[in-house]
DNA sequence: CAATATACGGAACGCTGTTCCGTTTGCCAA
DNA sequence: TTGGCAAACGGAACAGCGTTCCGTATATTG
């Protein structure tokens, strides 16, 4: 399974003056440069140590002061976000892809979510940041969902309308659903996310008896309409 | 759906001699105390504060200084356990229970795993403490696993035996994706866990035409055998 | 009522994130 | 080229955490 692009950022300062807003009155050149100093300090960081590696730790290899850092990304959430920016992008770009070249919706769901949870199983921490409601993380949360909940919704509702899966269940959902199941991969040797993850996505395919019974119920007067399977469970 | 039961242990120095190891010389009176009072005010900080609350605080509560409470509990997650103990015991003895009682052993299964998942979800962090790989956690862990992985395992057997889910899903995974699942099911108004853990149950299920195909597959020569729908997201 | 082991309290240490300000440096205009 | 100033830097300093350690207090026992 091809992985995600993984270079860094070059394009630091390309708003250059895009139109709108305040003239955005150009940076200093050295500030410029340790913002790429920082981003690949980082970068390597997090390979070394995890996303929550130490600030001083991550000062230290670029040979920065620790003010720098909090100068340049005022919380962890964006360095973090800056970091990992372009394949977070790339994955975003990949789902309206993949539905056009995989032979089902269902096909093309579940190899978007591969492609989420390899990059999210690869990032030591990052699934743990992720989930986390500390305050520092809450810009990480809404980039994610910015980008990838509309790309999730979407193959989601494909897959509905073809009838793959059991309607009602929304991106925000699954998407977290998934993300939570990517904890600790890395840490565990005996625990194979992945596979979980294939047992949710499995979840929620819609089956032929389902389906008739579904049918059925649709035909009835709504209301004490039994769901499917899965609720039982409940 | 009735919970575990949730009063404090009150047993605490029930280990007066029952024949094995070391004569245990009798703890004094104040230290037997002490730990009674520690239990219960950790109990009413976690309620607080989850289990993360700061040492300090639960020392604050129970009118003891910090280092009482290191001395009584080496770790947190001794002090976590004892302060769960009675829930976890409880939950793992419905396990038979509920065996013996449901229709299935699919619907014990099920049935055991809400148990499971709303004692994790009424207890904020501690999801997330039991995922977490930091060493001070090693003990909940193993007391966790200890406890409930054999009874998830048995259910678990029991459920493949009668062909009802697909076997090679061993209790560990379940257990832990689970857990997983849990993780921010409390602060997250948006997440349901509950519904996700469903899903996943619903996973492993084994449905008429998998059943079929496995059955083939199974009369063939062994070796490439084309497991069940979900590995196609693999 | 001593003597002593046991337990207690909280100061102290080390490691975090975060802020703040004196100092340095790039930039531009004179 | 140079002077001045805004921008950026570095790291000391502060606050909050877990954990350790030891002088002090106290329950127990003879």
């Amino acid at each position: 399974m091809a992985d995600i692009d993984s270079d860094i950022d070059s394009d630091i300062d390309s708003d250059i003056d895009s139109g709108s807003g305040p003239p955005a009155p150009r940076k200093r050149a050295d500030a410029r440069r340790n913002e790429e100093t920082l981003l690949d300090a980082a970068s390597a960081a997090f390979v070394a140590s995890g996303v929550d590696v130490p600030v001083r730790d991550i000062a230290a290899r670029a040979g920065v002061g620790v003010g720098t850092i909090y100068r340049h990304f005022p919380t962890r959430a964006d360095l973090i976000v800056a970091v990992y920016r372009h394949q977070v992008e790339a994955c975003a770009e990949a789902g309206p892809a993949l539905l056009a070249s995989s032979g089902t919706p269902h096909a093309a769901l579940a190899r978007w979510i591969d492609l989420f949870v390899d990059f999210l199983v690869t990032k030591h921490g990052l699934a743990e940041a992720l989930q986390s409601n500390d305050a520092a993380f809450a810009t990480l949360h809404a980039y994610f969902l910015d980008r990838l909940l509309p790309v999730c919704a979407r193959l989601l509702d494909a897959a509905a309308a073809a009838g793959e899966i059991l309607p009602g269940v929304d991106a925000y959902h699954l998407l977290r659903g998934v993300g939570n199941l990517c904890v600790g991969a890395e840490t565990d040797p005996r625990y194979d996310a992945r596979r979980m993850v294939a047992l949710l996505v499995a979840g929620l395919r819609l089956h032929r008896r389902e389906a008739a019974r579904r049918e059925t119920a649709a035909a009835r007067p709504a209301g004490a309409s039994s769901p499917p399977e899965q609720s039982q469970a409940m």
